[in-house]
DNA sequence: GCGGTGTGCAACTGTGGAGTTGCACATCTT
DNA sequence: AAGATGTGCAACTCCACAGTTGCACACCGC
């Protein structure tokens, strides 16, 4: 068999942002991003309407803007977040890119399984 | 104002697979991940490719496997793991419907502040 | 200037999860 | 039947992180 085709696929595997996934795994974080898609606002206001303390939400959103999922606007003395939608489609397309990567390769070693029987 | 164009966001809050993310944020996962789709395995056989214990490796494939991101296939007394893209390609949809939500929240509230300027 | 509001930083506690070791059970091989 | 290989369960350690309290500093209105 030609080894030609076995080269390119190499490049699947690191594309994984774990690090934007670790900031998305809570469920605090989704309610801040949940009242933040409601309307902007600034860590204080967020406190009144979430059950943590406002040092918890500055926590969270210092983490999610790192992670580039929201984006802060400071203004006078508030800091005012909003969410970044630019950011969840682009890991949105990577994770597409890598289950159509698992498919593809699952796929040849099944036709491989079938035919050959040799997948050394 | 008409309100009957807003009773129809509140659709847009819970679609966030928090306990999928938290999956998805761990790197010997995604390790095994990756080792899975170059071609399925088990646990033995991957404590043989990675720097962790069979039993850690047990664990995150029951992680996994809870999570719907890998398959498992019982064949005599080895379990057979594959990665399943289709539970990937899921949740980059529903990460790619959350943003666009976002995007259409803020953009509708710009135009308020713009035009009207009493959002209330 | 002075009080109120908003933010930031520094400990401290509690808990969940990653990884380990040890052992018991099931299955394949000879 | 006996040894080898594969899996599963249970307890233990360790550490990162969520959340708290407390205090210091920056900005707005009076």
């Amino acid at each position: 068999m030609p080894d030609g085709d076995i080269a390119e696929v190499g490049a699947v595997d690191d594309g994984a942002p774990v690090e934007l996934f670790a900031a998305l795994a809570d469920d605090s974080r989704w309610q801040i991003l949940v009242e933040l898609s409601r309307s902007p606002a600034s860590a204080s206001a967020l406190a009144g309407r979430l059950p943590i303390t406002r040092q918890a939400i500055a926590k969270h959103l210092r983490v999610l803007t790192e992670a580039g999922l929201v984006d802060a606007t400071k203004s006078g003395r508030e800091v005012r977040y909003e969410p970044v939608g630019a950011r969840l489609s682009q890991v949105a397309r990577q994770l597409d890119a890598i289950a159509r990567g698992w498919d593809r390769r699952l796929e040849r070693i099944r036709a491989l399984a079938e035919g050959g029987g040799d997948p050394s």
